[in-house]
RNA sequence: GGGUUUGUAGCUCAGCGGUAGAGCAGGCGGCUGUUAACCGUCAGGUCGUAGGUUCAACCCCUACCGGGCCCGCCA
């Protein structure tokens, strides 16, 4: 068994393929099949000549997705998907696949359809290519730590409180006491850090918040490193290191992956800048238009965005109409479906410049009249973004609007030392960390304030008791990363399963 | 939870007062080392559901149900 991953390795051998058809084109002598084996996607070549008409016969009743076998020969081709193609000596079905209901390119389906058919649609060759590189993702994070000193410690899923005492859990029963599903395991990662110095968790998560937007699921998984003895600056550091290595390892390994998605890595290639440090203060500042970034204004890199949407719609309405005179003066069949297949495409594109110019005043207007102290919105956080090349690290943060473990800024109560990691382009904030409270008074204080109970915290207030050290960690949302990798539009692709608010349990 | 938009063939959409169209998928025929192949042909629909307006409703109105998008809550 040959894998199509390792056809550079096999060429001009004969090899045995196993896996499943994903398309099939057909003429009198020869049938092209593109197969794919998990590994890859590659163009078979079933001829004729060489099967003899038996068992073309039957090469001609494959449907999409029947699994077989092939025996072959491995020849370059620089045309091809992968570069290679199989030449089948013979072949051997296992399972003529019904009538399949995904097509080729998914991008023909609407959302609704292919979300309810997830179990299929991860056949296809876009989800195919997400699935590696979240996997690339998965890898690169483990070995960024493995590599720097780190220890993967296992915080529990289910726990008795709510750890920062805001946000919906899912509750459960344990035992006949009332259980929640974690949503984070960032305190314990703290006591791991007190035993090992330097630990990460990776594992999932689940919030219970009726969120419907691209940037939620109700079930994600994050990865939380904690470090004893790290400031807020020695946490920074780390955020971007960190980042830069798993971008850097993606872009050198998935490189067919996200051509297969056609990401523009010139995008992702801008991690290796510096990323821009600033304060919540400052950042509010360019939020509003009052200050400027190189050069470029947040509120007038929108307006110009407005301004270029109201011209795309200008320039397709007339393509559009050019198309309809031409088909109406009168053209052949083939030439027309293609104006009309051109036509509703522009309208689409149309209405997602429709959406723009509704949106883009309001968020103008929220930055605009943003109020100092508050959290960023979604749509602050791409205004703020858009005059950023590199992610950009927003820090020091006003207290009332963070979660009590944060460690107050010298001198300033009124903020803390957090950090959020803003990625480029609209993807939003990817990484939330800060340097935690270390005083015992303060944060026995600040568990009162927020009002948790101190009982349920005991175990955490310990780790102020019993040598108490500066420390810092940070949380990182695996999903959201992939998505900005992939440069995707919504989460929902981002995870094999998802389970999110609105959708079924199923698939 | 709020706003907005939408529901027409298996899929993606067009039609928007006078009793349904295209492309893809499927069947058949043709043609080609093809690349989402192409050409011809056949088949495929009580136009989300329930009321209402009208001589006439896929089209207008109301309600309900189901989607999309944006916002909120948050990673």
């Amino acid at each position: 068994m040959h894998y199509i991953e390792d056809f550079s390795k096999y060429e001009g051998q004969e090899i045995t393929f196993k896996g499943w058809v994903a398309n099939k084109r057909e003429s009198k002598t020869n049938i092209f099949l593109v197969v794919r084996d998990g590994t890859g996607f590659c163009q078979a070549v079933l001829s004729l000549d060489v099967l003899g008409e038996e068992t073309f016969e039957v090469a001609k009743s494959l449907t999409r997705e029947t699994s077989l076998e092939i025996v072959g020969n491995v020849v370059k081709d620089e045309r091809q998907i992968g570069g290679y193609e199989l030449q089948a000596s013979s072949i051997k079905v296992h399972h003529i696949a019904k009538e399949y209901p995904i097509k080729y390119l998914e991008q023909e389906h609407g959302v609704k359809f292919l979300a309810d058919h997830r179990h299929l649609w991860l056949r296809s060759r876009r989800q195919w290519a997400i699935m590696r590189v979240r996997n690339e993702i998965i890898m690169s994070i483990h070995d960024f730590f493995q590599q720097n000193g780190f220890v993967q410690t296992d915080a529990p899923l289910l726990t008795g409180n709510a750890c920062e005492g805001t946000t919906d859990l899912f509750e459960t029963d344990f035992f006949g006491v009332p259980a929640y599903l974690s949503q984070s395991g960032q305190l314990y990662a703290e006591a791991m850090a007190m035993a090992l110095g330097k630990v990460y968790t990776f594992g999932p998560t689940f919030r219970s918040e009726k969120s419907d937007t691209p940037r939620h699921l109700s079930e994600f998984w994050m990865i939380e490193p904690e470090m004893a003895f790290y400031d807020l600056d020695m946490d920074m550091d780390l955020i971007e290191a960190f980042i830069k290595h798993v971008i850097n390892r993606v872009l050198k390994n998935r490189k067919v992956e996200l051509d297969t998605l056609g990401r523009d890595v010139s995008k992702l290639e801008n991690v290796n800048q510096d990323f821009p440090r600033i304060t919540y203060t400052e950042a509010v500042k360019v939020l509003q238009g009052k200050s400027e970034v190189n050069g470029r204004n947040a509120i007038t890199v929108q307006e110009e965005d407005l301004a270029a949407a109201k011209q795309a719609i200008v320039d397709l309405t007339a393509t559009i109409e050019a198309n309809e005179k031409e088909m109406k003066a009168g053209v052949k069949k083939g030439k027309r479906n293609y104006l009309t297949a051109q036509n509703d495409k522009f309208k689409q594109e149309i209405k997602v410049h429709e959406e723009s110019i509704r949106n883009i005043p309001k968020w103008i207007a929220s930055a605009q009249n943003f109020k100092d102290g508050e959290d960023f919105g979604g749509s602050d956080e791409t205004v703020l973004t858009r005059v950023f090349d590199a992610p950009v690290m927003v820090y020091n943060w006003p207290t009332k609007i963070k979660a009590f473990y944060m460690k107050e800024v010298e001198g300033d109560p009124n903020f803390v030392k957090g950090v959020d990691l803003l990625a480029p382009d609209g993807y939003g904030e990817i990484v939330g960390g800060s340097e935690r409270e270390s005083d015992l008074e303060i944060l026995s204080r600040k568990i009162k304030e927020h009002d948790l109970s101190l009982d349920d915290f005991q175990w955490y207030v310990d780790l102020r008791i019993f040598g108490s050290v500066p420390h810092s960690g940070f949380g990182l949302g695996l999903e959201r990363i992939v998505r900005w990798v992939c440069g995707l539009n919504h989460l929902r692709e981002t995870i094999p399963f998802q389970r999110r608010y609105g959708r079924k349990l199923v698939p």
